[in-house]
DNA sequence: GTCTATACCATGATAGAC
DNA sequence: GTCTATCATGGTATAGAC
């Protein structure tokens, strides 16, 4: 691209759509909320983006190229799979606490059933993602379901999150966003009395 | 009540309103849809559920007491701590895998930021629910962090399923609901390691 | 208890001026 | 690149006949 404009109005309509569709979702945002809260007209968006689609794809795409591709990075200063395992625990679950909009967009993204959509952003966003993932566990425990572990690690960092709002009125209620250290070590924790047994790592 | 009427449209309206909640969400689903999915008009809707919002705590509390009280009760045929949690894995995550619906309503809850609803479903379903587990928590574990722990175990059972629709493109895929028992086996293994150093069980 | 008919409003999207 | 003005559609909800 010989192109050097700014773009300025598109990341600032990136940023307040990105509040938004975490919010409430897709279906419960408006073209004219976002054009209220970025502070222009319906149609400047529409000069923008070709529609409510593109704008929604768009956003997803926005936030989580901010959070995923830096997580992943911190990863590769660690060689033995335990480490990585614990740094990616460490670090997914203190960017989750830090940018609540990435951890509801994704659980928006989880919930849509539009084939469409679902194809573009899981092949896209989640794929690399996951199979980084897929591959620790290989390393971890060869042989063994490491789809399954995959899922249930990346569900024990999650899923605190997703239930966040509603836990707040039960019992003994922790916030993860106050406290992710803590919710990191007892992952941790939990991880560390089953994966251990065919580890090669050092740690105790 | 000294009122015998069936209700049996009430119950027609709820059982395709739990279908297209389930899918779509509130805010996807129109009152329309509704009625012609249940073979009637809108005005007819609005003589059983005096608006939309309504309409849906009443399917959501529908769709919730179909699977969550027999789950509980079943859990009561065991008495050692670690029998009921092994039949509480294996019991919830059939039920996930059974009943589409009533996973995917449980998720769009969860996503919910509406005060309100929040407070009314929360404290009337999930509460009794979550107290059961942590309970159990305790009894298995005690002293420790029970609350993260039972956020965990749930989490585990439910995150292969909210993840199941975007986990189709991804490497290595294995379907929760085509293998509930496989999942279910997979869960416990995990835990095994981790909460059996206290536990008073005598399973090996 | 269900219908027809309709009020009223918000939505996504576009045309054309500046 | 952003605006004003406008359109067609579909949303929730209600009144009143049957």
């Amino acid at each position: 691209m010989t192109d050097a404009t700014p773009d300025i109005t598109r990341e600032r309509i990136l940023n307040q759509a990105l509040v938004q569709f975490a919010g409430v979702g897709f279906e419960g945002v408006s073209m004219r909320q976002v054009a209220a809260a970025v502070g222009v007209t319906v149609a400047a968006l529409y000069y923008h983006f070709p529609d409510k689609e593109q704008l929604y794809l768009a956003t997803v795409a926005y936030g989580f190229n901010r959070r995923l591709p830096p997580l992943m990075a911190a990863l590769e200063h660690f060689s033995d799979p335990w480490d990585r395992l614990s740094a990616f625990i460490t670090e997914f679950t203190a960017v989750l606490a830090a940018d609540a909009d990435f951890q509801r967009i994704m659980q928006w993204v989880l919930l849509d059933t539009d084939d469409e959509r679902t194809k573009t952003l899981t092949q896209s966003l989640f794929a690399p993602f996951f199979d980084e993932i897929t591959g620790l566990m290989q390393k971890l425990n060869p042989g063994k379901e490491v789809h399954w572990l995959a899922v249930s690690i990346i569900g024990l960092a999650v899923f605190p999150f997703e239930t966040r709002f509603a836990r707040r009125l039960l019992s003994g209620y922790r916030s993860p966003r106050q406290y992710p250290d803590e919710l990191a070590s007892h992952i941790l924790s939990l991880l560390r009395g089953s994966l251990m047994h065919h580890s090669s790592s050092s740690r105790p």
